[in-house]
DNA sequence: ACGATAGCCTGATAGC
DNA sequence: TGCTATCAGGCTATCG
């Protein structure tokens, strides 16, 4: 399940792949993956055109291509790309491929097809729906204790649903929100706006430190994630309470249990985490 | 206005 | 063994 760090050594793994390169041809098996435009409006476009930049925006990979286009693309759950030889035989579940001049190919896998594509005006990126409402990158310095601080004093619900709402941090998803609150030591469901100060600067920090050091390893593979080489990311072996559940908490040795907050699967450590 | 929840989809796994 | 039910989760739409 891509969340930050996984979208972050995709998109680093496919500068090496694809900058520069010149598509000659898009072919959509699966049209729903294609929001807007047309399908064919979109096939259309891209003929042609030219992919100058890849940027990584929450957990949304923008494609950078000339004549102020861009392609914003979202892996959702099982997402994927990987550059290949047009003799390389086509996996199952592989929906849109984008046909370089040069023979290579680009392809985007999606086993459950929850994946989105969007082609819009470059100049429009920032103002599109998706772009527009995102809430700030957690590994920028303006990510701090007091703008958390700030954003769950008005908030009702539970700090886990506070850390996976994408308007308020942008690219944390069920994985990272676990281990980030294991790691501050605060339990997730309890009402954001019951929190410290103190227990919002643990947050920040454990937040940028499990992030950092999950890109740097290139991600957590747990399920189906690879990134732009067919690489398996490492971080999954750092995970202290995600899929742990039944498992003696790493600190107190108490078990983790697994509960369902904010509609996802929740691990904690009971005692660890007040 | 906000928070909770269903639905999208396939494959792995649990349970009978 | 083989079938069915459940779960996994990011986001959007819809409900209360």
């Amino acid at each position: 399940m891509p969340e930050l760090p996984e979208v972050e050594t995709i998109k680093n793994t496919l500068e090496q792949l694809v900058l520069g390169k010149t598509i000659e041809l898009v072919q959509v098996d699966l049209p729903r993956i294609i929001r807007y435009p047309a399908v064919e409006d979109f096939q259309q476009i891209l003929e042609g055109k030219r992919i100058e930049a890849i940027i990584r925006r929450g957990k949304f990979l923008l494609f950078q291509l000339n004549d102020n286009w861009t392609i914003i693309s979202h892996l959702r759950m099982e997402g994927n790309y990987g550059l290949f030889k047009s003799d390389d035989p086509v996996a199952k579940h592989t929906h849109v491929i984008f046909y370089f001049t040069d023979g290579t190919q680009l392809r985007y896998r999606d086993t459950r097809q929850f994946g989105t594509m969007d082609l819009v005006n470059t100049s429009d990126v920032a103002n599109h729906k998706s772009i527009a409402n995102l809430g700030i990158e957690p590994l920028e310095a303006n990510f701090t204790e007091q703008y958390l601080y700030d954003q769950i004093t008005k908030k009702q619900k539970s700090i886990k649903a506070v850390l996976l709402d994408q308007g308020i941090i942008a690219g944390i998803g069920n994985i990272y929100a676990d281990e980030i609150l294991f790691r501050s030591k605060v339990s997730p469901m309890i009402a954001a706006n019951k929190l410290s100060i103190e227990d919002c600067s643990n947050i920040c920090k454990n937040t940028k430190l499990v992030l950092k050091e999950a890109i740097k390893v290139g991600g957590s593979s747990v399920k189906s994630y690879v990134n732009g080489l067919g690489k398996m990311g490492m971080f999954q072996q750092q995970l202290l309470v995600y899929k742990q559940n039944g498992k003696p908490c790493a600190v107190c040795g108490s078990e983790i249990q697994k509960t369902r907050t904010a509609g996802r699967g929740t691990h904690y450590c009971p005692n660890c985490q007040k």
